[in-house]
DNA sequence: CAGAATCCTTCAAGATACTG
DNA sequence: CAGTATCTTGAAGGATTCTG
C-alpha cells in the first residue's frame, strides 16, 4: 500500500549525479551482497539467508523488496504449501554483474594480497 | 589508539568474503561519493563539501577520517592561518578509480538513458 | 578555514511473537 | 517456509556553538 516503505538511507530521489543514483539503488547495507549471491543463480529465501549469515530475516526481506522495487531482482512466488519463493536477478540486475565482480576482485587483490584462506565457503 | 572510532555500520572486521571486506571500506554512506570527487584531483575540505552538498560537515569529517584510517585517502595539513587541509587519493584509493568510473557509468547508461540534463554541474 | 564538542531527534535494525 | 506485525533501543546523523 506504499505507506512509506522505510526507505532506509537513500540520499535523494531527485535526479542528480549518476553516481548518486547508482548508490541510491546499490547503497543499501546488504544489497551488493544480495546481488552478488544471486549472480550465481536463482536462490530461495532461506538459501539466501544462509549465504549472508549476518543479515537478519527482517533486513533481508526489506532489502529484497527494495531491490525488487528498483527492478534489480525478480521475485517468484510458488503457490505451494509450504510456500516457496525464489529470487533471481532481472535483466537490469544482470547488467551489473561485471561491477559486482570488480568489487569482489578489488577486495581480493587489494585487501587480501597475502592471507589466502584455505576454505572458500563463501565465493 | 583504536579506541573504537564510531565504527558506523561496518559488517565485520574479521576476514570474510572479499566483497564484504570491500564493502566495509566503501560501504559508508558518502564514501564512494567522496572518493569519486577526489578522483578528479586533490581538494580542500571546503571544496569537497561544495561538491557533495547534501553531506553535513560532521559526516564529511567522520567519513574522511575513516577513509584515511583505511588507507584510501591522504590528509595533508598545512600549518597556516587560516588552516588549510587537503585531501587526495592514496595509491590504494587510486586503485579503485576504474571501479568508481564503472559505478558512474552504470548509473548513466542504466538509469539515465533518456532524460539527459543540459547542465552537468556535478561531474 | 577546518574542524571538535554538545545536545538532541530520528530511525535503522534487533528481538520476539504470530500466520497462511 | 517465508514472511508480517510490534516493540524497543542503540546509534546515525542534524543543528548549533566554540576554537586554534
Amino acid at each position: 500500500m506504499e505507506t512509506g516503505p522505510v526507505k532506509p538511507w537513500h540520499l535523494d530521489r531527485v535526479p542528480t549525479c549518476p553516481l548518486v543514483m547508482t548508490l541510491n539503488i546499490l547503497g543499501g547495507k546488504w544489497k551488493p551482497l544480495i546481488l552478488h549471491r544471486l549472480a550465481s543463480g536463482t536462490l530461495r529465501f532461506g538459501e539466501l539467508r544462509k549465504r549472508i549469515p549476518a543479515v537478519s530475516q527482517k533486513m533481508l526481506t526489506q532489502q529484497l523488496r527494495e531491490l525488487e522495487a528498483d527492478g534489480m531482482i525478480v521475485r517468484t512466488v510458488f503457490p505451494e504449501i509450504p510456500p516457496r519463493v525464489e529470487y533471481s536477478l532481472s535483466s537490469r540486475g544482470l547488467s551489473l554483474r561485471p561491477l559486482l565482480d570488480q568489487l569482489y576482485r578489488w577486495g581480493q587483490t587489494e585487501l587480501m594480497s597475502e592471507e589466502a584462506p584455505a576454505d572458500k565457503s563463501w565465493s
